[in-house]
DNA sequence: AGACTCACG
DNA sequence: ACGTACGTGAGTCTT
């Protein structure tokens, strides 16, 4: 191949790159332009946030040979003695902005960046200063500001980048995009604002001058001074009076507005060489600083040469397979970039990984070598990763088993896996990586490497002293045994559902889907006409636009950006013009035939006919599962329609049934069982049917006299208490008046006075203990309940009412499943768990052991934890998701 | 990337 | 004076 770059090389012939940043501009940019963050110890940290994120930006994406960041000098400049009103009109630092300036300073060195400051001068001038005395040493320069008054600056060797909104937005400027935004070149723009002014420097100007005038008047005359010179040749007389008259003032502004860049001061680029980013210092102050999106960004600053060091040799693989048999345990770190395995490292402890590059798979491997298996993990590695009695440790443990299968290795049990712990201590925590946990958990940070393997290695090797810290903390908030006896055992578990998958009738989803694009298109063609206009229904926008401007349909609610079109507004709209009901019923097959026939039949396996969808143990708030690629939690069920794709959902023979057992009012039961409140225990002792007895006490009639709308209001109403509905927000949803809806409330509160109490008990509890607790011990912090933002802080109040309820259900589903999962080969050898609904399992089961299999379920489920009031579970079975019958 | 809408428990 | 009932994930449009 041949190579230019090789050989001399065009490095050595491209400028060297200086990159000048006013800090000070930066900081009060980000400021005022990001949200007030702060640490959990109350310092704020906004505008350093800005910095850091913009400092990080351009190491990573402008690899700078120079940098060097300048801030203004407290105390009056050279500017006030030339004009005591200068910036006069500035209000004075607000103290959470002046508290981080420290920060600042400490952040910018520990990047191995240069700061300065001098008195009597601003940033601006520094940077004007080191601007041109670099650009005459041939330096390439990128000024970085949050204003506009360095563009002074711009020419050929020296740019400015500014922030447009926020900090991360910037616009570039170079000579020719500077003269399009301000109609003169750079160099001309202090005689412009000279002319013009600028209120925010509060520099006069002269009166009556605008930038339009003062731009057409450099124009004409090129500069000020030539202008001054030649007053009588301007048109317009009282243009010309004003001049005359503020000759002085406008030449005083001129030089206001000029940048200095005659600065007595002797820096040199060459002494602002960037000494490479300082990690252990950067990755504790980012910690420190509750930073934890930007430790990861620190990946992509490359390291200075000088401080890569010489790779150190590590053990040999063999000494790790034979540490790890005496330990009795491994830790694995798998490498991966979009979600591609690249390698995987295995250590004992801190003395040394070993890294395996990512073999070619099974099938490739049987292609070239016709069954060979040499290009698989080596027979000793393959051996400690399925020998049982090896603990495997590591970092989301379910994708290394998933990554690992298709090589023929199954890890079987999961000994520890840190990101599930760290998920019961802060189960809100947004991302999880091995670097942020051992900032969190640690303090301290991985060694720096941009290179895959160095990473997986230093984390393998980190984790058995993250494992230390996390089992200690998860016993100090009293959830070692929801560790260790569900939250662990499930990873292996949820494994296997994944992998067994569930069978599509693929055949069926796709007649399906031909038969909605048709009725798709005719119901498009009768909306064209009804509107009168041809438009993409799809687009909330352009439906609104026809709906509330054309149509002059009365508004509903207001989203952010118009007015709604989601389809309880359009409900009550559906008398007024007959377009609704076809806007409705296209919506309802719009989404039915894009998310679940359309990406549906992408995501099935078209070898075996089953989607394997990936269960994330890590994600909720309130400790349920969460499933995607695809979301198997949301098959439709409410609609005729919808349920057409639920049959699409089939046993995988015809000798096997699909078996459900579903929990039968989980979260109503935990209510009773929490609040202890004596009329719901009772009705749930008694077996009664809990919504028809709530539509009784609601609708104070006796329960022999309970209508099936009364029954299904009653339902709403239940749930409605249990997530903290308002009554409003009730009335809308019954279609009823807001005093029926209190009327509901208040009978409901009155007859279960447990509830209400409990209600408001908990989330005093929450308030003074910061969090709160399932009655298996799983954790949410909420903070926000000491919010001052009522808004906040009600949101707040309601997750903790409802979090202890769906959290509890959360942790008895899981005990049931674990429970399952271990008795189930005790029954049926080919019976598997293929999938978690919150309050339901879905088996597939050959059709002889349906019963049996049922059983066991109902058993176990049922049995899973004892509460005050009975558990009671539903088997349902069939040979699709839809055509269950109850037989349990 | 964010907003909107809508599928589920 | 208004706004979201709690918890999710996915597709589409828009900026």
């Amino acid at each position: 191949m041949p190579n230019a770059v090789d050989g001399v090389g065009e490095e050595a012939q491209l400028a060297p790159k200086l990159i000048l940043i006013d800090g000070n501009s930066l900081l009060h940019r980000a400021y005022h332009a990001l949200p007030a963050l702060s640490t959990s110890a109350g310092q704020p940290t906004n505008a350093v946030y800005g910095l850091a994120q913009m400092l990080i930006r351009l190491l990573a994406e402008q690899r700078p040979d120079a940098v060097l960041v300048a801030f203004d000098a407290p105390g009056p400049t050279f500017r006030h003695e030339q004009f005591k009103d200068y910036k006069a009109t500035r209000p004075p630092m607000d103290e959470e902005l002046a508290a981080q300036f420290d920060l600042a300073y400490e952040l910018v060195e520990a990047l191995g960046m240069q700061h300065t400051q001098k008195e009597g001068y601003e940033a601006d001038d520094i940077i004007g200063t080191v601007a041109q005395r670099a650009a005459q040493e041939d330096w390439e320069v990128l000024v970085i500001t949050g204003d506009r008054d360095l563009v002074h600056l711009v020419n050929e060797q020296v740019k400015v980048m500014a922030t447009v909104k926020g900090v991360r937005d910037t616009k570039l400027y170079d000579p020719a995009a500077a003269e399009k935004e301000y109609g003169v070149v750079p160099t001309k723009l202090a005689d412009l604002k000279g002319l013009a002014g600028d209120t925010s420097d509060n520099i006069p100007g002269v009166p009556g001058i605008g930038p339009k005038t003062a731009q057409s008047l450099l124009k004409q005359f090129g500069t000020m001074e030539t202008l001054l010179e030649k007053i009588d040749q301007v048109s317009g007389e009282k243009l010309r009076a004003n001049l005359a008259e503020y000759a002085d003032q406008a030449r005083l502004s001129k030089e206001l507005a000029t940048i200095a860049t005659d600065m007595p001061i002797s820096v040199l680029p060459e002494d602002l060489r960037w000494a490479g980013i300082n990690q252990p210092v950067v990755r504790q102050l980012l910690a420190r600083l509750e930073f934890s999106s930007l430790l990861e960004r620190l990946n992509d600053v490359p390291a200075q040469p000088s401080q890569t060091g010489p790779a150190t040799s590590g053990p040999e693989l063999d000494e790790v397979i034979e540490a790890a048999r005496r330990a009795g345990y491994v830790n694995i770190a798998l490498s991966q970039t979009d979600d591609q395995p690249q390698g995987l490292a295995l250590a004992v402890d801190e003395a040394g990984a070993v890294y395996l590059p990512w073999p070619a798979s099974a099938e490739a491997a049987e292609g070239l070598f016709a069954g060979e298996q040499s290009s698989l993990l080596p027979p000793t590695v393959q051996g400690l990763l399925q020998d049982p009695e090896i603990g495997k440790r590591g970092y989301e443990l379910k994708g290394v088993m998933a990554a690992l299968e298709p090589l023929g290795v199954e890890l079987g049990a999961a000994q520890f896996d840190a990101a599930v712990a760290d998920y019961l201590l802060a189960p809100q925590r947004g991302e999880r990586e091995v670097e942020i946990l051992t900032a969190q958990y640690l303090q301290e940070a991985l060694p720096p490497s941009s290179d895959a393997a160095e990473r997986a290695q230093a984390e393998a090797s980190v984790i058995s002293r993250l494992r230390e810290s996390l089992l200690s903390r998860l016993e100090q908030v009293g959830a070692k045994e929801l560790f260790a006896r569900v939250e662990m055992p499930l990873v292996e578990i949820l494994r296997d559902m994944e992998r067994a998958g569930i069978a599509v009738d693929t055949a069926g989803l796709t007649e399906l889907g031909q038969q909605w694009a048709g009725t798709q298109q005719e119901l498009r063609a009768k909306i064209y006409e009804l509107a009168g206009t041809k438009f993409n229904v799809d687009s909330p926008k352009q439906l609104g636009q026809v709906l509330f401007e054309n149509l002059q349909l009365p508004k509903g609610r207001r989203t952010k950006t118009g007015w709604s079109t989601a389809a309880d507004v359009l409900e009550e709209l559906a008398a007024e013009h007959e377009i609704i009901r076809l806007v409705l019923e296209y919506r309802q097959l719009a989404k039915l035939h894009s998310t679940y026939v359309k990406g549906l039949l992408e995501q099935v396996d078209t070898q075996t006919g089953r989607v394997h969808t990936t269960f994330e143990q890590t994600v909720t708030a309130t400790g349920r599962l969460s499933s995607r690629n695809p979301n198997l939690q949301n098959i439709p069920v409410r609609t005729e329609l919808g349920r057409e794709i639920r049959a699409c959902f089939v046993a995988g023979s015809p000798d096997n049934r699909l078996l459900c057992a579903d929990y039968s009012q989980i979260e109503l039961r935990i209510l009773a069982h929490l609040s202890g409140d004596e009329n719901l225990v009772a009705a749930f002792l008694a077996g009664e049917d809990i919504h028809k007895r709530t539509a009784a006490t609601i609708f104070e009639v006796p329960v022999a006299e309970v209508t099936a709308d009364m029954r299904r209001a009653a339902k709403t109403v239940n749930y409605a208490v249990m997530y903290g509905m308002g009554p409003i927000a009730l009335a809308a949803q019954l279609d009823i008046t807001r005093e029926e809806a209190e009327g509901f409330i208040e009978n409901y509160f009155t007859r279960l006075a447990g509830v209400k109490q409990y209600m408001n008990q908990i989330v005093q509890q929450a308030r003074e203990d910061g969090y709160v607790q399932t009655i298996c011990g799983r954790r949410r912090p909420l903070p926000e309940l000491r919010s001052s933002h009522n808004r906040v802080r009600a949101y707040a109040e309601r997750a903790a009412a409802n979090t202890p309820i769906q959290g509890s259900a959360a942790d008895i589903i899981k005990i049931a499943m674990v429970d399952v999962a271990a008795r189930l080969p005790q029954v049926s050898e080919q019976a598997q768990m293929l999938l978690q609904v919150h309050d339901e399992l879905v088996f597939e089961v050959p059709a002889k052991e349906v019963d049996k299999v049922g059983e066991l379920a109902k058993e176990t489920m049922e049995g899973a934890w004892g509460l005050t009031v009975p558990l009671t579970v539903d088997i349902k079975t069939g040979n699709n998701w839809r055509d269950v019958k109850t037989v349990m």
